[in-house]
RNA sequence: GGAGAGAUGGCCGAGUGGUCGAAGGCGCUCGCCUGCUAAGCGAGUAGGGGGUUAUUAGCCUCCUCGAGGGUUCAAAUCCCUCUCUCUCCGCCA
């Protein structure tokens, strides 16, 4: 959610983030209904006020004077829940449109409405000598490390068994980032991963995206699809401190997603699948140093996977294709063989105040409370993150070489067929 | 799953229908005092919305005493529903 006071003062800002977004959304009907509200409640509070103050003399009074009294305050109190009931009605009408009013976009964000219009930032490594082009759906069967077979007996479409040495591989990767951002002083976290309603509507999940989120209607949870959920919640409804900020947390999760309307996209092997593990770095930050943290997580982003000796590339996310809450977004896509092609790995975004403002999470200063600003980034999407590896150091033989920043880890430099 | 207890401001803790958004204490902030980071004295100290104003002051007003709903002229106080926490039992990684 975004300032109202922007909508008030400067509603030319969003007109101009839904252009850009490609959203339509009527914004001069939000300003007249907003200045309806205002004056519906301002007209209820009035009467309220009276109400009170006609209410607080009765205690004082006697026999028919007190009677005339009450009837006297029971207009008003039956003129209140009229006024009332006219402005929450106002109220309600624009508050389901002001839902679904995306974060502004930051001006440095790439033009464009689909991923097509990314806008390449920077290239790392060398592409030509990855030269073996099995997919890592061939490798992971080669190497009986992946079982999608069985998956799908088990637990239907787009779901894998990860087996033998590719589990060993993905706990080294999740401690391998654990490692690198608790050494730059990130708190590592387990988060819950079952989630209420309020979590995933303050992130901006919900409505946006809720036909992603898998939900356990029995108990009223939903499963999220990232540790950015329950982290950003986690300090929903408090106030800051001066000094205590940034608040950096590092979690691990698995996480749930739907997939809806990805029908025939990514099928093979467990490229795009309904549940993987993943590390997330998570951001509370003032809002004067978004941006910088923004670059600062990026760079860890690229450092882990620097480590990996993949080739990868940076994308600057086109406005269109940002997620309602991100103001900005940097995608880092590595290089697949099996499909010669750069696939998203990482993501790395900017929510500005847009999320804290709904899960109220606010700093104290001098001239009052203010709504703080969030980032997120993926440390390590696990399971992508191993196609990758499987793909880039596969050997002529089928063999899979483990780059040495892993290899502390796994306790093994290769898998072999 | 069964039985019971509880939820009040940063913390502790009063408050069972009427100047209660809330006594008191602690903590914190500012000032005073004290010859020495003790004691003492005074003042201040929740969040959110709206209005006004010069939009970081001030003033007016509404909402919030776990959440939602109800009764009433009037509710922290009465009624209903829900949530959470704690204790005991059962079950269990």
């Amino acid at each position: 959610m975004i300032d109202l006071s922007i909508l008030r003062n400067q509603p030319d800002l969003i007109k101009d983030a839904i252009r850009r977004r490609g959203v339509d959304i009527d914004v001069d009907a939000l300003v007249s209904l907003d200045a309806d509200v205002r004056r519906a409640r301002q007209n209820a509070e009035e009467t309220r006020a009276e109400q009170k103050e006609s209410g607080k003399a009765i205690a004082g009074l006697q026999g028919d004077e007190k009677q005339a009294a009450i009837e006297a305050a029971a207009a008003l109190s039956e003129q209140f829940k009229e006024q009332s009931a006219a402005a929450d009605a106002l109220q309600q009408r624009f508050d389901a449109i002001w839902i679904d009013v995306p974060n502004l976009v930051d001006p440095s964000a790439a033009d464009g409405f689909t991923d097509a219009d990314n806008v390449e930032i920077k290239r790392v490594g060398d592409i030509v000598t990855r030269n073996i082009t099995r997919d890592h759906a061939e490798l992971g069967a080669l190497l009986d490390v992946i079982d999608t077979e069985r998956g799908a007996k088990v637990s239907g479409a787009r779901f894998g068994y990860l087996k033998g040495k590719a589990v060993l591989l993905e706990f080294a990767l999740v401690r391998y980032a654990l490692d690198r951002l608790t050494e730059a002083g990130f708190t590592p976290m387990v988060p819950p991963v079952l989630v209420k309603e309020d979590a995933l509507f303050g992130t901006g999940f919900f409505p946006d995206a809720r036909e992603q989120v898998y939900a356990v209607p029995e108990d009223e949870l939903f499963l999220v699809g990232t540790a950015e959920v329950p982290l950003a919640a986690y300090h929903m409804d408090e106030i800051f401190e001066a000094g205590e900020l940034p608040k950096r947390y590092v979690g691990f999760s698995t996480c749930f997603r739907r997939e809806a309307g990805t029908y025939g996209k990514d099928t093979a092997g467990i490229f795009r699948v309904h549940q993987f593990d993943k590390v997330e770095m998570f951001v509370f930050t003032e809002p004067e140093l978004s941006v910088e943290e923004h670059d600062r997580l990026l760079a860890y982003e690229e450092s882990i996977v620097r480590g990996l000796d993949v080739p990868y590339r940076v994308v600057n996310v086109a406005a269109g294709d940002l997620g309602a809450p991100a103001a900005k977004k940097y995608d880092i896509e590595a290089w697949f063989p099996g499909q010669q092609a750069y696939r998203e790995i990482t993501s790395c975004s900017n929510t500005t105040d847009f999320q804290a403002r709904r899960l109220k999470v606010r700093q104290r200063t001098e001239s009052g409370n203010r709504v703080i600003h969030t980032l997120n980034g993926t440390a390590v999407a696990v399971g992508r993150t191993i196609l990758t590896i499987l793909e880039n150091h596969q050997q002529p033989d089928g063999s899979v070489v483990i780059p040495e920043a892993l290899r502390p880890y796994t306790g093994f430099e290769s898998i072999e067929p």
